[in-house]
DNA sequence: TCATATTCATTTCAAATGAAATGATTGTCA
DNA sequence: TGACAATCATTTCATTTGAAATGAATATGA
């Protein structure tokens, strides 16, 4: 420490100082961490079940006899972090892995009995904590983040145009 | 694999089937990730600076003889990851490190010559990014935006309203 | 048909992460 | 004043992460 230096310590300012509290990708992060503290306090001691599980759960109440890369190329999770969620689910008994017979590459997924109610108990969480945090803004908001969301997302990615 | 197994598969939907494309958490860890990608995908290699780095950096052009506390509170980072990009930042002579004198626990953080002059570089490749972004959202969208965000922050995280 | 390329899920391994422990300093209050 | 609590930065250590390697299966094309 109190490194003996003969450094210039320049004042902040004049440059370009931007503007980190109105800095998208900041705030963005910001605000994605904040919620998902906030909803992942309320399930992962509960039900023991961590962030990259549950997003595997919920993804199989939408669609069921999907496989591995179904789900992470929409979930944002890579390759080994959807192998090792599923791993832990069927080793629970949420989730049911069989072998695609038409291309045997190919892992089916599908929720168990057991899984679909423990999904059934998430979603009503997850709306429940949606529905506290939308309270708070005007009417129609949900609506229009969603849609810039859409919108910045193509910006970014124009490869991945609107919803699929 | 292929695991024996009598467990019953349930077809999805009945249940509360949650719209993943549409919960705002999931959607703005979305955002949030493929936004830090695209980003980091202009500096990571060709300045060789971490994500964790240019927060540190970025921050240090708005506040300058500050210490690793005043960083981690806002800028989302936990204390030990603060540390070790400053720790980093320090060795390649981007930011001095000194020991606060009237609180001899605190660091006193700034930015060098150099560490500025990179900064700048940085801030404006981040303001040409976003502007980038912004460009394909309504007028008036980016305020919005950070209104928005800030009413969601508040909501999960009363004890910290607004700005400070 | 056969050789090669591609795709999928998993595993490996090095690096990043963060909770808790540590050591140093300051605050509190009897 | 002195004992104890609180705060700060750092380090430790076990876990998580993800890029690349692996092995298995399918697709391609000569």
């Amino acid at each position: 420490m109190s490194e003996s230096n003969s450094m210039k310590v320049q004042q902040a300012g004049e440059g370009a100082a931007l503007a980190l509290d109105a800095f998208l990708p900041y705030r963005a992060a910001r605000l994605a961490t904040a919620l998902r503290r906030a909803l992942a306090a309320q399930y992962e001691q509960r039900y023991d079940i961590s962030v990259a599980e549950w997003r595997v759960l919920v993804h199989l109440t939408q669609q069921t006899e999907i496989s591995v890369r179904d789900i992470f190329t929409r979930v944002d999770m890579d390759r080994a972090r959807v192998t090792r969620a599923v791993q832990r689910l069927a080793a629970r008994g949420y989730v049911s892995k069989l072998v695609n017979q038409d291309d045997r590459r190919l892992v089916k997924l599908a929720l168990t009995t057991s899984g679909t109610a423990l999904a059934s108990e998430l979603s009503a969480l997850a709306a429940g904590f949606e529905a506290e945090i939308m309270a708070v803004l005007p009417d129609g908001s949900r609506d229009q983040l969603m849609a810039q969301f859409d919108l910045i997302e193509a910006a970014i990615d124009p490869s991945r145009p609107g919803s699929e």
